[in-house]
DNA sequence: GATGAATGAGTCTTCATTCAT
DNA sequence: CATGAATGAAGACTCATTCAT
């Protein structure tokens, strides 16, 4: 196994046992028993159990900033809805949590203060997110889909925790029972919209 | 200092540092420091630790469920519209987290899966919420002013998710600005009833 | 035991086995077997090996200081000749040294270089040793009693090194023949003095 | 490079390191990354970090003993006074602990007991010396120069201790001052000589 | 011979808990 | 009841050495 499967096998089986236990809860000998090496290779290839989790943490990040990125240019903005635009954002954000359960597990359990070191690391995410909610309502309000009357500030972080609860609820919680990914996103949508999007008049 | 008030005295401090940083990072010795008693004198009040903490959750839990029975007594059910039932129901919640931001911060940082010692205290507390959303869900199916197509377990973790999230904003995470729960509650419902309460027809 | 007698027998068993096997191949599980106690004790009176092994040399470096005060206060000054002052002086660094071999032993074989933290340590108490000889010669000199064109700097280190290397032959490495202090420092005395006073003209 | 020469250079890394962080500071990655060379490369030339150690000390040991032995070879025993002739056994001992300050520096440094393993390399070392002294100092009896009431026994200890002390003051401490090694030699024999030598009588 | 990833015994340090005073 | 010194199991991390390539 070369030095990039070695390090990316410790993250794996890392990732399955912090998801599983939690930070404190999983030891360094838990990962190199599950990932079958020896207590130093961990260290060959991060500082610490720290490194290692913020590791874990930074990918996650950056694939999701990765993910959004090319998501949006796959859509066709010119003629899509802005309801269809939503529509896709969500799904899209729904569908990046689903597809790694146990990443979806530790980032939406962990808190702020969990750790002094992983805060300013968490606070930075959840920044990037709600900025994003808030600029996908700016550009709703400016294009007249989204009301001008709405609280930016507070209605971001009301989706933010929609979605991250419902995410932690059905990918999680419930991991085991079926989902349809398209049902759960027009499911939110039609709690949300109406309260968000300006009412067509006839 | 009667056994009574030392024992609230104890919490009282646990409670602060917990909140500041997190279970694992806060230890005996800065609790007890903090309360100005012998390490000696925690174990006499509380089994260990993890006592410590439960014995705050539940308390924490306790004082809610009172909170929330206390809340709907005062309501005058029979003359209030439904928006007003809601509205009050969003509002105490807001404020009842408010009250106690150091509980607020630990209960809505804390995830399951934090220490398996407490998930089952978690996902209980959970479940009453997401149940206790569901019932007015269903009641107000029942009266007629909720759409009775709506998919109560997602809205429910929907509601959930940005009441937490919203409280953390602003209780925990920007704790010294200045917010106004009246708006705060207007502003949410401004992005939920439309969504969840059927259309008056003229 | 007290808390004061508790931190004077572990320095007491440390510093027994830090002579007998230097810094680094004393361990932690060797000095608190030796002490009879459990692990956390050390902890409890000391941050850590590194502050043992330091609080051992400072409380010799206080020590020699004290003692070298007391002694100067013993000395009749005005009524003891040129040889008489240094022979006290060299038999009390002797004797001091030879009180408590285990730190002798420590100290003398210790070499600046061996831990960065004991450097500065180390490099401070020389500096004094090398100042006291270097103040005796000076006063000596004023006095007529030693040759003006002696190379003080160099004649420091001569004796410094003589007699440190003198208290290691006797009281370390010989440790079990017998000896007897007068005569090591009349010997002493006869191979420098001739060199170092000036010589009497009839 | 072939292996002798690969040999030598990873003892000249070593030599540095070890000269300057010590035996246990000094690490076999410190010592690698310097030589660039491979982890393993340091096991085929030596068969672990002490072998590498006593190698150098060996080196050392044998490297002077050559020196002693062809300084003596080259003094022309019939002409030279003894003053003369302690005055070349100091200053070649002198020069050749300056030539290599990094050897001299680990040599001077290393007291017995650092390490059980070094102790009887170190010993035998030192009584080596201290029989070369003493037997100068008995062939000086002999011939009438060295007073016959001498303790030869301390004076071996007082001249090794002196010589060692003054070459790591001028060769490691104040390494960067500049120094003259006749000067320092007729120094320390203006100290030495007039209480080992017997008085000339007019 | 050279390489460097892997190894794992060995150490220090932490911290919740106990118990004699 | 209160105290706080003592405990020791548990866990992170180090680093000399090995060995397959």
């Amino acid at each position: 196994m070369n030095a990039e499967a070695r390090k990316a096998h410790i993250l794996q089986c890392a990732k399955k046992l912090f998801a599983e236990h939690g930070y404190y809860k999983t030891q360094i000998s838990d990962i190199i028993q599950d990932a079958k090496i020896a207590r130093g290779t961990v260290y060959q290839y991060f500082e610490n159990k720290d490194d290692l989790f913020v590791t874990l943490l930074e990918n996650f990040y950056d694939d999701w900033e990765k993910a959004i990125a090319l998501n949006l240019d796959n859509l066709d903005l010119q003629n899509i809805s802005a309801k269809q635009y939503i529509f896709h954002r969500i799904k899209n954000t729904l569908a990046f949590l689903e597809a790694d359960r146990d990443l979806c597990s530790i980032v939406l359990r962990m808190g702020v203060g969990l750790h002094k070191d992983f805060d300013n690391l968490i606070e930075r995410f959840e920044k990037k997110i709600l900025n994003l909610i808030a600029g996908d309502l700016q550009i709703g309000i400016e294009y007249g889909n989204v009301r001008k009357d709405i609280n930016i500030e507070l209605t971001s972080n009301l989706i933010a925790g929609a979605l991250f609860r419902i995410s932690y609820y059905y990918f999680v919680y419930k991991k085991n029972s079926s989902h349809n990914l398209d049902n759960i996103t027009n499911d939110i949508l039609d709690v949300i919209i109406p309260g968000i999007f300006v009412s067509k008049k006839k």
